[in-house]
DNA sequence: GTGTACATGTAACGGGTTACATGATTGC
DNA sequence: GCAATCATGTAACCCGTTACATGTACAC
């Protein structure tokens, strides 16, 4: 497997935890892994198709009653293996990310400063939206899903969330005070 | 314009700062919006095309002694229309930052601890330079490009990468802290 | 002569989203 | 009858990077 695609590692990766079809990984991207890692279903199936050309997954096909059939999908030994290593090669590169407020920003000389205080004051009452999902996360992972033995990392990587929000919604404060 | 092209925009925009080659674009970008927007040559010398064809900028080829032959790029009045109108658009999502470190963290379970120890300790180092990058860039803007009629914008979102980026190695420390 | 700054461009490829297509079952 | 949840998949398209191709001028 290309060492570049970390899309196909998070599919391996997810398939170690309950995650068995490309319905429920879809389902833990969007409730988990969110905050730093996006997948849409045009990914994920044909991404598992590979992982079991590769041998680094297995496929069952199950017959459900009361609901529509489904294939459970299983992490081979190989697949360990290379996931294993994928996780210890260090990382090479900070993210970047795409931030179109900030964008923005940077062109507004020319801008009636309302404009850009109420631009940053939507930014922020997003960013608290966020923040308060992350909250929610945290308490039912703490409650419902502290018994898991993944449990302690899904914490560690909602807290970079919690943190890295709380300091946009400071920014955005500051500003608008610098601004008006 | 499709509205959703940022990258656009974010050349449009930069025709209006004393940027007027691909080249010295591309070399604004490296510097100034390097922490929330990156654009290649094999995005600005189609994009810079395609304005032009739209009406949003007009070229002029300058002949140089001593260096080589240029195109010179300006916006025009429509240009500055379109590009007004975007930025008054309200931001509609919250970007989405691909974190590679993140995604190990999040499958970590198995791996040695000392290993998600080391790669946190690598992170931290790059964030640190980063952070560096960042004063180096805004005492830079301090001393020499405080004329500047954008330069207050620039500094806003250059303060906005050094506490995110701050915030990202506090989190470093403390769940080396926690891991430990 | 070699490296670096200046300067422009394209083609191939990869990654990813969106829209579309299909269909079962349950509860209102 | 309709919406929601469960479930799988593909094709068209867009965005963006990388590698390649080309060339001038200056300084060491």
């Amino acid at each position: 497997m290309a060492k570049e695609n970390h899309t196909q590692y998070a599919i391996l990766g997810l398939l170690t935890t309950e995650c068995r079809t490309g319905y429920s990984i879809k389902q833990m991207i969007d409730t988990s892994l969110n905050h730093f890692w996006k997948i849409s279903y045009g990914q994920i199936y044909p991404s598992l198709k590979l992982l079991v050309d590769k041998g680094y997954a297995s496929v069952e096909p199950q017959v459900q009653e009361g609901k529509p059939d489904k294939k459970e999908y299983t992490i081979t030994a190989e697949g360990q293996r290379v996931l294993r290593e994928w996780i210890q090669e260090p990382v090479q590169q900070l993210p970047v990310e795409k931030n179109e407020l900030l964008l923005k920003l940077f062109f507004s000389r020319n801008q009636d400063v309302q404009d850009t205080l109420d631009h940053l004051e939507a930014y922020r009452e997003k960013l608290t939206d966020r923040y308060n999902t992350y909250l929610g996360i945290q308490e039912m992972i703490n409650t419902q899903l502290i018994e898991q033995a993944d449990a302690p990392f899904w914490l560690i990587t909602l807290d970079y969330g919690i943190r890295i929000t709380l300091a946009a919604i400071d920014w955005c404060d500051e500003t608008k005070k610098t601004l008006s």
